[in-house]
DNA sequence: GTCTATAATGAGATAGAC
DNA sequence: GTCTATCTCATTATAGAC
């Protein structure tokens, strides 16, 4: 996007504003090292501006982090809404397979993860560590909350997909999905060192690959058990 | 575990060791807030001794993290292994089936997590976050690739178990089956509010009994594709 | 081994000039 | 909207008495 950006406006445009540098170098930062890991001043001086500027733009320190979940929430959610609807339109009727259902909810963030940019990907790791971290922090709490419903309607979903399972089967199969995907959003490496790198944890397309077959067969299993 | 120990020794023998004091509390404030948002003040204040004994126990505060990780890693990974001998020997020559393996690696963490009193919960809900890190941090290197041996073993044995399914395979299937583990000992309470109570993020036994058939099927289902 | 006291640093936040 | 300077407080670490 900033290359393009570059590429196509006059020079007095290419700047990014004040606000979106802050934002940028705070999800980083937040994203590698954690809220209290990061200190308003390490993430001024990462984006190039004065360390005043952080509160003038966003008040306090929790303000800010809210701020960078919310910059790309609405977008993230909404498309991983998008992805399920275009899965239950491409099924024409009937109810979309567990295969279509599993790659519709891993194919949005995978992509963006991917070939979305920097700001994307930190995003993402950031993510992973929240979804991963318990409410102790009260202002961690609406951000993940805020992907309840999306867990809601695909576990629907499924549902109609499976309906000889269990209700509580199905929840226990898309629990077991999402932590696949908030370890894999991690990225942390430890695949790569484990596997000899035959596994490569940033190849989210060759993760996805693999991953739809193999929680399909997952979702299948437990249902025939009901 | 201190109950029983209070009913069970003479008074002089009752007191927990300062020493003691200061890792249990580190364990389960970092496990709550992480490394930077527990500051050594927290610790000694939650374990009701003084500030500076912290230092004198255990030096600066990356060391006592180390100390907090170290006390109880051997005795993990080593029940893992000794899991994985039982699952072997209980084969009886033959390799064991992937559900043996895929029980047989869960079981000992879930165990702990349940049975093992509140420092292993903690101390669980610790690896599980650094699990889920990248390793910025230079001083959580040596805790992850401790458990690089654990995995290795586990692996070579899910290979036996699956002949004709590629490396590569294998090494992702226990890539997503790890996702799930550590998002699972995280027990972040997510899953009980997503599915209204229907399914208990503490309960593992539960947990573990879904797991069993429904990674075996993941294994097998990429193992046919080879 | 424990406690009091303090040194040295870094933190979040903001007032006020420009 | 930006920058300089500063206030106030919490932090890690340690020296020295007991």
């Amino acid at each position: 996007m900033e290359i393009a950006d570059l590429e196509r406006r006059p020079p007095e445009e290419t700047k990014v504003s004040t606000k979106d540098k802050i934002l940028d170098a705070a999800e980083e930062l937040f994203a590698e090292r954690g809220y209290y890991g990061v200190s308003i001043r390490d993430i001024t001086r990462h984006a190039g501006v004065e360390l005043a500027l952080a509160n003038y733009h966003f008040g306090p320190k929790e303000e800010l982090f809210r701020h960078v979940i919310a910059r790309r929430a609405e977008d993230n959610s909404s498309r991983q809404m998008a992805s399920l609807s275009r899965a239950i339109a491409a099924a024409d009727g009937r109810p979309p397979s567990v295969e279509a259902l599993v790659r519709a909810f891993c194919e949005p963030m995978f992509e963006r993860t991917m070939r979305g940019g920097p700001g994307w990907k930190h995003y993402l790791q950031l993510l992973s560590h929240t979804a991963n971290t318990r409410q102790s922090h009260g202002f961690l709490a609406p951000m993940n909350e805020r992907y309840d419903p999306v867990v809601e309607a695909y576990t629907d979903a499924f549902k109609r997909a499976l309906p000889a399972a269990s209700a509580r089967n199905v929840h226990y199969s898309v629990f077991f999905l999402q932590g696949a995907i908030v370890y894999a959003l991690a990225e942390t490496g430890a695949i790569n060192r484990q596997s000899g790198d035959l596994v490569d944890a940033s190849d989210f397309d060759a993760i996805l690959d693999r991953m739809v077959p193999y929680f399909a067969a997952g979702f299948y299993a437990l249902a025939g058990r009901d």
